[in-house]
DNA sequence: CCTATTTCGCTACGATAGTTTCGTAATTGA
DNA sequence: TCAATTACGAAACTATCGTAGCGAAATAGG
């Protein structure tokens, strides 16, 4: 009703994409809290106004931006429940691992939980950006469930495991590894993993 | 050999205390972010110069107060591993839910990580930070792992279960839900875990 | 074409907070 | 007592987040 909400000049959506490169660049090569708005902007070609009209805060910024370098993991459904959830763990693991390596210039392999400890920093900082890094994750493990699920009423996983403990028990070490112990995270590990939550998961045969 | 060490005006041990203290209460009251340095400094009742000879930035500072606050959790060795772990896990949750609880004043059962959260930017800023506080979780795993080797001997486990891959799926599940997730840590979820990590590294009868 | 409306870039500013400089006080060894 | 050395406190410095005020540009509607 009333007001047409679309007058005046409309927002370039070019700018958007070069703010949001920029603020990845800058990210990746120094991390989040060596970041500066204004560096962003000046790399933008933009100015520090145009950006707070988008973002209200640095950390919304930033979010912003890990949650485009996250994306979705699709999952498949072969049948195959072990090389499923395999091709998953490389997944997450694989992403965790990109953000682990950036935020320190060359030294990649160092032990650092990089950005993604910058980022449980900036979830816990603000309450509507944890709900948001939340949301990104449950939406992502939800399909893992469902495939723990529709497994389970196959009959190929024992029906009073819980799915969603199952899955915490693959995805949260390599969680952990990455943001506190630092410890890496190959295939050989990810193996073990699976082998360890499925093992007492599997009905005895 | 040569300089005495020992010259000078001798630091005041009990500046130390104040400091230390007056950063607690404001780490638990306020939370990382929200506290300044001015802060303590003034609630210590002496200069933030005297403050940085002691701690080179804010972040050693802080972190040297969490590692005050984390201390060291015994663990029991009974000959029960389920109520060894039991009571190990509730330890190492017990403790991460306070610093979760902490940090923003009243809303203590909300979902954020807290404190805990902030303690992995940290982290991840500076190198040797997130060495210290590797060595400080490695150390405390360092007796879990050792229960479970010992039981490994003992033939309550089976031998080609790696007690590092389990004590992972044991804790990390926590840390995720903590930093990650938000989810509740109650009893049966620890119980869930101990089953779910047991189930399979059993010998089979 | 004209006006209202919104965005854009620019410059400057206020505020907060981490870190450093500098003069002074305390202590030890000779 | 004197010199060297170290700790201390006050104030200054610096960086950066976030805002405000401007004129120009772009668009929709009449």
């Amino acid at each position: 009703m009333a007001g047409s909400g679309n007058r005046g000049r409309p927002r370039d959506a070019e700018v958007d994409r070069r703010i949001l490169n920029a603020a990845r660049d800058l990210l990746l090569s120094k991390g989040y809290a060596a970041l500066s708005i204004d560096e962003v902007a000046e790399r933008a070609g933009s100015a520090k106004t145009t950006l707070y009209r988008r973002w209200p805060t640095k950390d919304h910024l930033i979010l912003s931006v890990i949650a485009q370098m996250q994306g979705d993991v699709s999952i498949p459904d072969s049948g195959d429940l072990r090389a499923d959830l395999r091709y998953y763990l490389k997944a997450v693991a694989g992403g965790l691992d990109g953000m682990r390596k950036a935020g320190r210039g060359e030294d990649a392999d160092d032990r650092s939980a990089g950005l993604v400890g910058e980022l449980a920093g900036v979830a816990a900082r603000h309450r509507d950006l944890g709900e948001l890094v939340r949301s990104v994750f449950e939406r992502r493990n939800a399909v893992a469930i469902g495939l723990l699920t529709s497994t389970t009423e196959r009959g190929a996983l024992r029906a009073d495991v819980d799915p969603v403990v199952l899955l915490d028990q693959l995805i949260g070490p390599i969680y952990y590894r990455v943001l506190v112990t630092g410890a890496p995270i190959d295939t050989d590990y990810i193996e073990a993993l699976i082998d360890g939550a499925l093992l007492g998961a599997e009905p005895r045969v």
